[in-house]
RNA sequence: GCUCAUAUAGCUCAGUCGGUAGAGCACUUCCUUGGUAAGGAAGAGGUCACCGGUUCAAAUCCGGUUAUGAGCUCCA
């Protein structure tokens, strides 16, 4: 006799054991008909699930998040079973739901085509509108693997067979196809009403590079086909914010096949970069650190007793002269521990802060390569700050409050920062780790961040904080990091004075705030896509010329500007106003000058924003001003536009 | 590196059944001298990524290479 308390604390009495569906459908039909599943006592269930006592129940429908999670899961089923339909050889394996829709891995050799898509996806509408009621039911497991082993599904099995044995699982069949799964799912498959397959691509079985690779068909599923528009249109729109679209379209940098995955930059490209540098660059100062520059080519050997050698020889490039080896350097640190070395150093020196922008390269595999994001050359805002342990927690605090400061004023709110703790494989004592662990993690909490743990990911020489941003497509890139490191310094000999005149190893701090000039760079172009704030932008301001009779007028105007510090060119051509503005404006330089017969007469500017605003006719003074506030208050833009 | 796809003018893209290539924008020249998101005309521009094969004939079909895109794996 179970009583269902309601999320607006009403109550149901029912006389029997009683089914969500059952409840849903006591309130009404129309809630009958949008009931996806169930949420009792805070449990996901499935709306056939029978509640026997008391209970508080929340009905899922297509509003909920956790309906839309139902909805992608059970398009997920609805793809593997119309492609068992289609492809009764391939096997299926798992089909999770991913953020805006669901994958499916499947055992397929021939491969699927992008013609396979379509056919898979109006199977699955017809499917859908069939309308099969999709049945939960129990198997113990070893029957389970043996019923998917008699199936042909030797994959399926193999994941069976790693659950443990005395757990009973649940199966879920809609028409003639069945599938493990925890659920909950729809009641019915006519309730997958928008979906469409976007992309084919290969995903290793388990995750496993040395595995088969197996057919991941990627899915988006939404409640209704207006939200599918919508996120399809989103998407697109996302899409135009790409990096490498807008650095064709402003001239920025460009790649090509003689040099892949390194950058040639173009002028407005290589200003931006050395706007970024610039202001990296007076941070670190304000901040304690100490520039310096080391060599591109470094003798093998150094690698070998850094370590890097054994490690990533295959990812280096390497050259060699009058039979010596070298390696082109793949990062910094060994270099900066060379700097250290030289002359005695005391504990009074602690903590040191050595800061290089450290042009590196890595000869990263062809597949991974992506832009600006991941490059073969790259140059780090590396700095290595040798310490006690206990200045770590110090250091690594600073650090944050630095590596925030620089973030916000790029305009980033959204950082996503995870804490990797030891791995199996370590050096370094226990203590030690614990230590720096903690420091590390109390840095964090102390500043009220938001935080995920990855535990045994960190590096063998010590744990790290890595903090990563967004692109236009939400994929997330690191960029920060602070790495302790236990190992280096000691391997490379690093030692210091302490006060009681022994000699000891010290702590070496490994961070970046960008990480990467060139990725932070990309982040950054489409994280304004493309409308850079003054400070940053490549051009501020652009002096237009109505007619020839302005040239010289014009001329001025911008040769004023560019002697104070701007950047500033001018556009005389013979084109219409209206052109030149469009121009611009689509370049998205910040500001227009306008420059007629009337502004030369009267010794004024008339001013235009890129985005069409007019701000009408001032004086140069005036205007100037109005640059330079724009460029002191830097960034600051909101990234959720 | 792996899976799938793609590569045509500076850019964005057409090019049907295999018969030696086309548009818009950009560029050059001329006309136009204009007032806030495209004024007009003419011209020039291509070893169809590269190498090989099939064929009387290849941008087109086949194989390989390189690069790029999406995803996977990796990321000191």
């Amino acid at each position: 006799m179970p009583t269902i308390t309601l999320p607006d604390d009403s109550q149901r009495e029912f006389d029997h054991p009683v089914s969500v569906m059952e409840v849903s459908e006591s309130i009404g039909p129309g809630l009958a008909k949008a009931t996806l599943a169930g949420k009792v006592n805070d449990k996901l269930v499935d709306a056939s699930y029978v509640i026997e006592d008391d209970a508080r129940l929340q009905i899922v429908t297509d509003r909920d998040p956790e309906g839309l999670e139902v909805i992608r899961h059970s398009s997920a089923h609805l793809m593997a079973q119309a492609v068992k339909e289609l492809y009764p050889e391939a096997q299926v394996t798992i089909g999770p739901v991913i953020e805006d829709g669901f994958y499916y891995d499947y055992k397929y050799d021939p491969g699927f085509t992008p013609e396979d898509l379509e056919k898979i996806e109006k199977k699955m509408q017809e499917l859908a509108s069939q309308d099969f009621e999709v049945k939960r039911s129990v198997m113990s497991r070893d029957e389970a693997v043996k019923f998917f082993r008699d199936m042909g599904e030797e994959y399926k099995a193999q994941i069976i067979e790693s659950i443990p044995a005395n757990e009973e699982l649940s199966l879920y069949s809609q028409g003639d196809f069945i599938d493990l799964c925890r659920g909950p799912h729809v009641p019915s498959t006519g309730k997958i009403k928008a979906i469409k397959l976007m992309k084919v691509a290969g995903a290793y079985w388990r995750g496993d590079s040395s595995n088969e690779m197996l057919q991941r068909i990627y899915g988006t599923a939404w409640p209704d086909k207006k939200s599918l528009k919508a996120y399809l249109n989103r998407l697109a729109e996302a899409e135009k914010r790409d990096h490498r679209k807008l650095a064709k379209k402003q001239d920025l940098f460009h790649f090509q096949e003689e040099a892949p995955g390194m950058v040639f930059w173009h002028p407005r490209g290589w200003t931006i970069y050395k706007v970024v540098e610039q202001y990296i660059r007076d941070k670190m100062r304000d901040h304690g650190y100490q520039e310096i520059h080391t060599p591109q080519v470094v003798d093998q050997s150094l690698w070998e007793k850094s370590g890097h050698w054994d490690k990533f020889r295959d990812d280096m490039f390497t050259t060699s002269s009058e039979n010596r080896n070298y390696a082109i350097k793949p990062m910094n640190c060994p270099c900066h521990v060379q700097v250290f070395n030289q002359g005695l150093k005391s504990y009074r020196d602690l903590p040191l802060r050595l800061a290089e922008f450290g042009s590196c390269h890595r000869n990263e595999a062809s597949g991974t390569l992506h832009g600006l994001m991941r490059a073969r050359n790259f140059t780090q805002d590396d700095a290595h700050i040798f310490c006690t342990e206990d200045q770590i927690q110090e250091e690594v605090s600073n650090f944050i409050d630095m590596l925030f400061e620089v973030y916000r004023e790029f305009g980033f709110e959204d950082v996503i920062i995870k804490l990797s703790t030891r791995p199996e494989k370590r050096v370094g004592s226990d203590e030690s780790w614990d230590k720096s662990e903690k420091a590390l993690e109390l840095a964090l909490n102390n500043k009220k961040l938001d935080w995920e743990l990855q535990p045994g990911e960190g590096a063998f020489y010590g744990p790290k904080i890595e903090f990563s941003l967004k692109d236009c497509i939400g994929r997330v890139w690191q960029c920060g990091t602070i790495q302790v490191d236990f190992s280096m310094p000691e391997r490379l000999g690093a030692s210091y004075v302490s006060e009681d005149s022994s000699k000891q190893v010290p702590v070496m701090l490994h961070r970046a705030i960008v990480g990467s000039m060139e990725r932070f760079i990309g982040i950054l172009i489409e994280n304004y896509a493309g409308a850079f704030p003054p400070w940053l932008a490549p051009i501020q301001a652009v002096v237009i010329s109505i007619t020839e009779n302005q040239a010289d007028y014009a001329k001025k105007v911008a040769d004023s500007l560019k002697n104070q510090g701007f950047r500033v060119e001018h556009d005389l051509r013979n084109e219409t106003i209206g052109l030149k503005i469009r121009d611009h404006a689509m370049q998205r330089v910040p500001y227009q000058i306008i420059v007629g017969g009337r502004e030369q007469e009267n010794n004024m500017v008339a001013v235009r924003t890129r985005d069409g605003e007019d701000l009408g006719a001032m004086s140069l003074e005036d205007f100037t001003e109005r640059l330079s506030t724009d460029i002191a208050r830097l960034g600051r833009i909101n990234l959720e536009d």
